[in-house]
DNA sequence: ATAATATATGTTATGTTATAACATTGCAAC
DNA sequence: GTTGCAATGTTATAACATAACATATATTAT
């Protein structure tokens, strides 16, 4: 798994600031360094993580609401996805793309990837039509080791 | 999505005793009470749910870690799943089957179900060899709603 | 049987993750 | 300028989980 170039990263940010002026979300300022946390910390980060660093770039300490409706927001914009395996945050890296959102994590360097095949996404659509199930939302969450980490 | 009778629910439990006889793993009371509790609720239960319970069922109050450490052991052992969208627990339908357990998880009625195809499992296998990926545990949680509250 | 060992449980305290509830601020519309 | 609304500040607490150490219970070796 290859970590994101610094390009990759400011461009996911210019890609957000874009959605949320054509769309008229408010990205406030501490909305903005919460998602500038998250996306340039390039690997899952914990909310009180996020915490600490906002604290310390205001210089005063804020307190975890200030830090969680920001999260709130991110998500439901589809900016930001939470792991629910490791209660973790993280970047997406194709906002607005419409799609769901898959992931790859490695226990070992913590390095993330999404990973939304549509053949994956069609195999769960039909898991689910056979089921008689209409899914709002999907969890798929792959633990284990990358490439790198598993050759050491 | 209908609800398990409750033959299968003891069948359930009697083969989690069996798999522990002959596996000499050491059913102990409160791992037992902790596992019928979340079998027969039937639904994904909280562990401070199973607290209460245990505290009423021995009628003298316990600890977390009493829960915990029991979760742990069945855990271990393939007799429950944790559902980590919800923070809650299920007992697994077909346990040393050597299946990775998937979830369709309903919203509204709050009733799950084990949709460990095969077919999905291959798809989630393509997608993590493609990635170079090495798999050591998938969380696959589909959230939604079941036929019948969907009709409602 | 007794001691040594390992396994399981009890107990207290605390760590971690997340939200409720209500007050305050900033800004736009009327 | 006051009404309305969205965002943030602030305090407190709820919900989820584990560390650390003491005690009890079961196994096993002598
Ligand atoms: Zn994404
Ligand atoms: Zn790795
Ligand atoms: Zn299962
Ligand atoms: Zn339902």
């Amino acid at each position: 798994m290859k970590t994101k170039s610094t390009t990759e990263l400011n461009d996911t940010i210019y890609k957000v600031e874009q959605i949320c002026k054509s769309n008229k979300l408010g990205l406030t300022q501490i909305r903005r360094q919460v998602f500038e946390i998250i996306v340039k910390n390039n690997k899952p980060v914990k909310a009180y993580e996020i915490l600490d660093e906002i604290s310390n770039i205001n210089d005063k300490s804020s307190h975890p609401p200030t830090v969680y409706r920001a999260i709130d927001f991110l998500i439901e914009n589809g900016f930001v996805h939470k792991l629910n395996s490791i209660n973790s945050y993280v970047g997406c890296f194709h906002p607005k793309a419409n799609k769901e959102c898959y992931f790859l994590i490695c226990k070992k360097c913590n390095i993330y990837q999404e990973c939304c095949d549509d053949s994956l996404k069609d195999r769960i659509s039909k898991t689910a039509v056979h089921h008689n199930f209409v899914i709002s939302n999907t969890t798929l969450e792959i633990e284990g080791h990358c490439l790198d980490c598993n050759q050491k």
